[in-house]
DNA sequence: CTATGTGAATTTATTCACAGCA
DNA sequence: TGCTGTGAATAAATTCACATAG
């Protein structure tokens, strides 16, 4: 292995293979070949040895892959090896929901705090979550949360936006649907569900 | 302009496009240039162009572009210059959330329909919507709904998915957590949430 | 005989640089 | 002069093909 810079789109692809070997793992699947695990998350066989190939590779020829050693090593490689406290601001329809979401456990997140401005909210627990004012979010860096998901309406999403970063947030993950400024070193994730949706229409079939 | 196929990436970032230009719209804007647009996105200027040029470029040299001519051209090119139907299947945290979600409507997207396995739900409304018993999807190819929405339980998708294709659906938006198969002229997009959380530790510095 | 790991080839996408129009 | 549109250059990602290890 020679050095290489990893590409972004295998950064991307790596939690796709994680899910897939977390599944196994449920199901009491011990080892699996790149073929396998490729036909299981619709990808390709050589797409995963080509990303695995980056860190080394994890593998035996003529064996494949033991799940558990290669969820370790991914896990590690995202950083993922530790329990990442998040905080959710904005306890909306769709904050809410992402409160109950139980995807993010089985990748070591854990909502530890909730923040809103509305005053009926504040006070209220949610999922054993008592929601706090988001006047105080500077209290994140206190509990060392580095971690936020930011829920809130369109026009209020930069401003929350600033007020984490000086908190000390070091990553988002974007639910509002616009472009946020920050700082170079925090890494911002947009997902903008409405857009994701509207991509589709141009594949369909004309009819 | 020569024939150029047209790159996914650039499909992919022209609904970020029309959602700047509809925002600048709101704000009374009629005119912007490659440079301008790309500042408030957060993206090149160039890239913008190039991306355009795919369709011969609609803007005016030395001038930029006519905001409404260029919203009116994307929507036709993603093929949402119609009103899309959608179902949304799945009525729990997440699709409640969706079912009450603003963002859709800026695209042409309705939600006309919405279905649910659990009794206690179904016939109940959600935000004007009649909740119908998700035994009944075949009828969606009588009420010519062509996108639907998936949020179910993984363990569900894939029997969902194959229910809704059989009643017509061409496109799907799926928030399962799980590589759901389908013919090859059904498109699928997943959005898997904890997924995109799951990048964000790998780009934070090391503390 | 099976399945990995990886250079090399190919494809795809981004960036540059500038001719040419308003 | 300002800004678009686009070939050409560069960069990045994917796919191939196969040597090699178990």
């Amino acid at each position: 292995m020679r050095y290489h810079r990893i590409p972004d789109e295998t950064i991307r692809r790596l939690p796709t293979y994680l899910r897939g070997l977390l599944f196994l793992t449920e199901q009491g699947q011990q080892n699996i070949s790149s073929r396998n695990l490729a036909d299981f998350l619709g990808v390709n066989s050589w797409q995963i040895r080509k990303d695995f190939s980056y860190f080394g590779g994890f593998g035996t020829p003529g064996r494949g892959y033991k799940i558990e050693n290669l969820t370790k090593q991914i896990n590690k490689i995202l950083k993922l090896d530790v329990v990442h406290k998040l905080a959710l601001i904005g306890v909306g329809n769709l904050g809410s929901a992402l409160l109950a979401y139980p995807g993010f456990q089985i990748y070591g997140f854990d909502i530890a705090a909730a923040f809103d401005t509305d005053p009926k909210k504040i006070g209220r627990k949610v999922k054993n979550i008592m929601i706090e004012d988001a006047s105080n979010l500077q209290m994140l860096k206190k509990r060392k949360i580095e971690l936020a998901i930011i829920a809130v309406p369109r026009d209020a999403a930069q401003q929350t936006a600033d007020a984490i970063v000086k908190a000390g947030i070091k990553g988002i993950l974007n639910f509002s649907p616009c472009y946020i400024t920050v700082p170079k070193k925090v890494k911002v994730i947009t997902v903008d569900i409405a857009m994701e949706l509207a991509r589709l229409p141009y594949y369909m079939p004309a009819s």
